[in-house]
DNA sequence: CCGGTCACCTGTCGT
DNA sequence: CACGACAGGTGACCG
């Protein structure tokens, strides 16, 4: 069993993208970023997080000669300095050194979610969360259903993927806030936070918009 | 098949640390400095050796500002420079422009052993040679033994990492001179070579004393 | 564009 | 059990 993960406040927070982030005993206003379900490869032996382009590009710094690092806390206060950079060969942005260590320590597995948060005043302080991939439900048995153990990391991924609009509790696991989906738009809104004024971006949608269908 | 391969003399030499080397007729005296049973990654796409650290601290020269060039002679009198550099990631030393041509040329394989050996009377003058890993024996079928193609490299490797401290010809292609075994340390002796006392270090231990058994 | 090279990275194993 | 060594990898770069 797990214990304590992610950023979440135990109750659902109001507004899309500041919530309070309690981390030994401080809050913090913290803006939602971006999140992501772990693809196998994500939490396999190629020891990196493909960050989705439109994240990578709309958050974290342009590293100027490529290979930057950037270094999240966790919710326990923990830094996690992550090796950052593009990869021509894949046009991608990815995490890499120090990502399984993250991993590892998490336990993360295929179809849980990574959760990237900044600072609302001081946007270079950033932040990793995570959740568990939704339970299992007596899922969907494609094609005749013959496939068991194989197969059920990508049921279950998949069923995270394309998950719906709006949800907030979800088995007791799910407490993230997503509302307005906007896909493939990328929306301003004007929020009054700690009693600053702040235009935020809110394309908090799932990071993944065409799904991780790479398989056949 | 394969010819002349090796610096061996035909006969076994007396001692461990220096015998004749025949090149092109002309003898020389030479110094075995150490071997290495190749690993898959020496002789596979990787396009390097890792040199032991022990051997390559004791018989190479210590680059000053990494990366050098190591040339070394072969039976046939060929000229083999190699790149040789530390990294330090990995904290080991590994030679690697040049290598795979090598490895190309003698139709090296995962198991078989390259040998190092140098001048006698002109430390920097080096050699290379090797020979053919032990031929295969009606090998111990492990768990039942119905594996066959993926194993066979892998059975080959490991059967000759922990050769017994004993031997001079196996299979008629070893013909190595390894005497006095004494693992774990370094034994100096002197000998009289060519008219000229010699005082020599004396350990030429297989390279990987503790044999790359990695798979469970 | 492709193969070789280079400088990294990490899991594993033995000590 | 922490740590060194290294086998087996990677992407970037260059010719």
């Amino acid at each position: 069993m797990e214990t304590s993960p992610t950023f979440h406040h135990p109750q659902p927070p109001s507004s899309t993208v500041g919530f309070n982030l309690n981390i030994h005993n401080q809050h913090f206003p913290i803006q939602h970023m971006f999140e992501k379900p772990l693809t196998p490869s994500d939490v396999g032996k190629l020891n990196r997080l493909v960050i989705p382009k439109q994240h990578a590009e709309n958050y974290f710094p342009t590293d100027q000669h490529n290979a930057s690092l950037l270094t999240f806390e966790d919710d326990s206060g923990k830094l996690w300095p992550f090796r950052y950079s593009y990869w021509n060969s894949s046009q991608s942005y990815v995490l890499t050194k120090g990502w399984s260590r993250y991993v590892k320590d998490k336990r993360l597995d295929a179809g849980d979610v990574v959760l990237f948060h900044r600072h609302v005043l001081d946007s270079d302080r950033m932040f990793i969360g995570w959740r568990r991939r939704a339970a299992e439900v007596a899922a969907q048995p494609l094609h005749g259903g013959a496939q068991v153990s194989e197969w059920s990391t990508r049921v279950f991924y998949d069923a995270q993927a394309n998950y719906p609009s709006q949800h907030l509790t979800h088995a007791g696991e799910r407490y993230e806030m997503v509302d307005s989906y906007q896909r493939g738009a990328i929306a301003t809104r004007r929020l009054r936070l700690f009693g600053v004024n702040l235009e935020c971006l809110d394309d908090s949608e799932p990071s993944t918009p065409n799904g991780p269908s790479q398989g056949g």
